[in-house]
RNA sequence: CCCCCCGUAGCUCAACCGGACAGAGCGACGGACUUCUAAUCCGUAGGCUGGAGGUUCGAGUCCUCCCGGGGGGACCA
């Protein structure tokens, strides 16, 4: 199914509305958005509206009215089967069983597809995610923004778009150049030299570790060099460096198509690097000024209230100036419709001048999402585990995925909207039992779905859409709604950029399923129809389980 | 002083960018296993959505102010 339901009933009340003013049941009005929602109460359908109750006001009708006159004109076909006023005015519809129970054919067609759609095909997304300096190792709140970037990734591409993950190596600077100094010193201390650590120097033991391997590498090769750091000796380290993040990101499962390096962005004949053509770029529109000894971007037509540096007053560019190119990059050379930059909440201060940055460079500052999420806490049942990077205590990203594991990790990562706060438990999150872990009891009713389907083929027994009708119960219908909810919730997740509803979506489907498993049997050999039937729906339940999972980046495994 | 995020059950958090009776999980209490995985399920208790105004048919959601927590406001990243 390339389209939701959702916008199959939402077409067929759009005929209606056009068709009340066509008739003139209604008065011509303008063109209003019309929402499907989902009512919470059951007993209010499968899917609501509430337009009559917008349009009341402005057809000076009162809202019954307008809902009956937009209701009896909607065509109870193929989704829909009945449709109902009810009390202020809202519009209520309720789906065929019988055609939602055929759907279920196209949910196992689909297996972990399930929840495709088309609504982004054509448009280019870029997602830039975690980007942290490769001057040491990943943090865990880096964890937070990979598994967000990723599985917000993962959402737009079972939208339809054409996304591309992107890690941004910061491989230019003071900073870098810092690390190299830094690295050096430790080289020289393998030799059993005395040489104090630079200003301000990386403290962090991976630094020795770093040391230690470049001089199993390479001996003394750089051991009396003049230069401080020595070129190639800083770029092994970064080298290093970026290899170990990548290698933490895989334990996470989060795998980038590209890796961007900052000084890429320099390379070039004078004048033609992505930099020089960039800032020809903001010159010649005229926002760019010279004070105070240095370079800044003029950004008060653009609302901003504050100039920023773009070349410090020692003629060295900026962290900015390299965004500004970076992003002229983005959208100007590669030609993304969309870029979303996950960013931590610390860097929010950055948003508004990065925007108007890529409006001066020529692109479309609205083109560009900042997606900021909020710290991480870590506790440990109701003790608080500090992450201070004064004391030394900071738990790094491969440490935690090392006590809870990738699936823990991801779930309870993915648990939260990026603008909240978030406390990580660390002991439930490395806790087996469903109970305290809800990725554990996504998983386990996936395994469970795996062992009914082992039984059943044991037992003779094998899925069949024939006696389809039979599926009846209470738990059956729930567990039917729940699985062909998938696709309207990824075109939502898209549209909002809000994959958190993932875990969600998954726990209460995994309840549903293992509500349905506890109150009817599904192996019955008695009855093959009907277990025929209930083999079908428990293939699909299957098929939804391992796609949500799929989207959250945890394994769904056939046994546990 | 200014800007951003948050404040919802004892705890951790949802709530489909204004909808119908604010929902889960954990924790607490009470039930259910000779049958497909009880790693489960069912039930009960628990709320003036931080506070005060406002906008309207309708507010946890939008506006103003206040209180509280967090993060920003460098020629650092």
């Amino acid at each position: 199914m390339a389209r939701a339901t959702r916008d199959l009933v939402g077409e067929l009340v759009r005929n209606a509305l056009e068709l009340a003013q066509a008739d003139g049941a209604l008065p011509p009005i303008p063109p209003i958005e019309l929402r499907i929602e989902r009512p919470k109460e059951r007993e209010h359908g499968d899917y609501s509206c509430n337009v009559a109750l917008r349009l009341a006001s402005a057809v000076r009708r009162p809202p019954m009215d307008v809902a009956s006159a937009i209701s009896e004109r909607i065509m109870c076909t193929e989704p829909i089967a009945t449709v109902d006023v009810a009390r202020p005015g809202f519009i209520n519809i309720r789906l065929d069983e019988e055609w939602q129970r055929g759907q279920l054919l196209s949910v196992i067609d689909a297996g972990e597809a399930w929840g495709r759609i088309d609504l982004g095909v054509g448009h280019r997304v870029q997602v830039e995610f975690v980007s942290a300096n490769p001057t040491g190792p990943l943090q865990v709140g880096n964890g937070r923004g990979a598994v967000l970037g990723d599985a917000l990734a993962s959402v737009l591409d079972a939208a339809g778009f054409e996304v591309e993950r992107e890690y941004y190596v910061n491989d230019a600077g003071a900073q870098i150049r810092l690390f190299g100094r830094t690295l050096f010193t430790r080289y020289q201390q393998q030799f059993g030299r005395e040489v104090p650590l630079p200003d301000g120097g990386y403290q962090g033991a991976y630094m020795i570790d770093l040391a230690a391997q470049i001089k199993d590498e390479a001996g003394e090769r750089w051991l009396n060099s003049a230069d401080d750091p020595p070129e190639e000796l800083a770029e092994r380290g970064l080298q290093l460096m970026v290899d170990q993040i990548r290698d933490d990101l895989g334990l996470l499962r989060v795998e980038f198509d590209h890796w961007k390096r900052e000084s890429a962005l320099y390379d070039g004949a004078s004048g033609s690097s992505t930099y020089d053509v960039a800032m020809g770029r903001l010159r010649d529109g005229s926002y760019v000024i010279e004070k105070e000894g240095a370079v800044w971007f003029r950004s008060d037509d653009l609302g901003e209230d504050k100039d920023n540096v773009l070349i410090r007053s020692s003629g060295e560019p900026t962290y900015f100036a390299s965004d500004v190119a970076y992003h002229y990059d983005k959208f100007l050379s590669r030609g993304f419709d969309t870029v979303i930059d996950v960013w931590g909440a610390d860097h929010q201060g950055h948003v508004a001048r990065t925007k108007a940055a890529v409006t001066a460079v020529g692109g479309d500052g609205d083109a560009l999402e900042v997606l900021l999420y909020q710290l991480v806490h870590l506790r440990r049942g109701d003790e608080r585990v500090r992450m201070s990077k004064r004391t030394g205590e900071i738990v790094t990203l491969r440490e935690l995925i090392e006590e809870v594991g990738a699936d823990a990790a991801r779930f309870f990562m993915l648990q939260r909207s990026a603008d909240a706060q978030m406390d990580f438990d660390l002991a439930a999150a490395a806790s087996a039992d469903p109970r305290q872990n809800p990725a554990s009891y996504v998983k386990y009713a996936h395994a469970r779905c795996a062992s009914v389907m082992r039984n059943a083929a044991e037992a003779g027994l094998s899925a069949s859409s024939d006696h389809l009708q039979l599926l009846v119960e209470e738990q059956e219908t729930v567990l039917i709604g729940e699985i062909l909810r998938l696709p309207e919730l990824v075109a939502d997740m898209a549209t909002r950029r809000e994959p958190h509803h993932l875990t969600y979506y998954a726990q209460g489907l995994a309840q549903a399923f293992t509500q349905f498993y506890d109150a009817h049997r599904i192996v019955v050999p008695d009855d093959p129809e009907r277990s025929g039937a209930r083999l079908t729906l428990t293939l699909a339940s299957q098929a939804a389980l391992a796609a949500s999972l799929r989207l959250i980046g945890v394994d769904a495994p056939d046994e546990m």
